[in-house]
DNA sequence: CTCATTGCAAATCCTTTGCATAACC
DNA sequence: GGTTATGCAAAGGATTTGCAATGAG
């Protein structure tokens, strides 16, 4: 998907922390992670990074076009590979559970939502909050 | 609209400082007000009251029922009047400008792309990020 | 009078920054 | 070797919390 060498396509230093980062994204299991989550996994494979460059990081990886930024509610940042193909989310507020969903009709009259005000619509753009009601939800987000 | 004792209705004594806050709120041409604009305001019509009591207060009216709590990106919490008409948000990226708009269509298939993965949806629960391309926009948000 | 509420300061949480050291090419 | 990137610790912004003083009913 990315070869070994695609860090220095986009203008960046092929680092051990970089391409550490990078490869979490494209094997993880989970595709959208905070910071604090690279930081455990890396940790946890025995990888020595610091926080604070894992922050760097996926702040050049998103300015980079590699990875996405999400908000969501609960103060804290996800990130997920950038693929290309737009897509929404719905997000439960109980526990973070992420999904993403396609819908043509809802493009194209949130587009048009958008630009009868004046606006320019960004490309990830629009959010559903919801709970999921997954059995093993109601708990807290597992950080 | 609301009852000098409004507050007691919903359970809350009627001090100084919720009342300060909920007709803030009710007299303010800007619809969406975060803490520290809330404070700020307060401070400017003389009024003394403390920043931790805001939002004490603005979290014990969202619990009530009074107001709605908005995240929005960009890491801070901005609260609105909660008036019962469901509306979904256009937020600027750029400037933190707010708009509100409600489309059935896009209500329904929201609500559709939803329940067929199983999620509750939350009444306001649609979110839209973009640019408002206003001419004083391309600043920073003005808090 | 009694308990809820306030204000202040300190504490938290997430994220960013300064700076000396270490890693890239 | 000259830069750029890293790690650590300290700084930052938003929000919460502990606690003694104040206020409402």
């Amino acid at each position: 998907m990315h070869q070994p060498d695609h860090l220095k396509t986009v203008g960046l230093k092929s680092t051990l922390p970089r391409l550490k980062v990078l490869s979490l994204f494209e094997a993880s299991k989970q595709r959208h992670l905070s910071a604090e989550e690279v930081y455990k996994l890396l940790l946890a494979s025995g990888d020595d990074v610091g926080l604070a460059t894992i922050y760097r990081v996926l702040t050049q990886f998103e300015q980079a076009g590699l990875l996405m930024r999400h908000h969501f509610e609960g103060g804290k940042s996800v990130f997920e590979l950038n693929q290309g193909e737009h897509h929404d989310h719905i997000v439960c507020m109980q526990c973070g559970h992420v999904e993403e969903f396609y819908d043509a009709t809802i493009e194209a009259r949130q587009k048009k939502a958008a630009t009868d005000r004046g606006f320019t619509i960004h490309d990830h753009s629009l959010y559903i909050y919801a709970d999921c009601n997954k059995p093993k939800c109601p708990n807290k987000i597992q950080s």
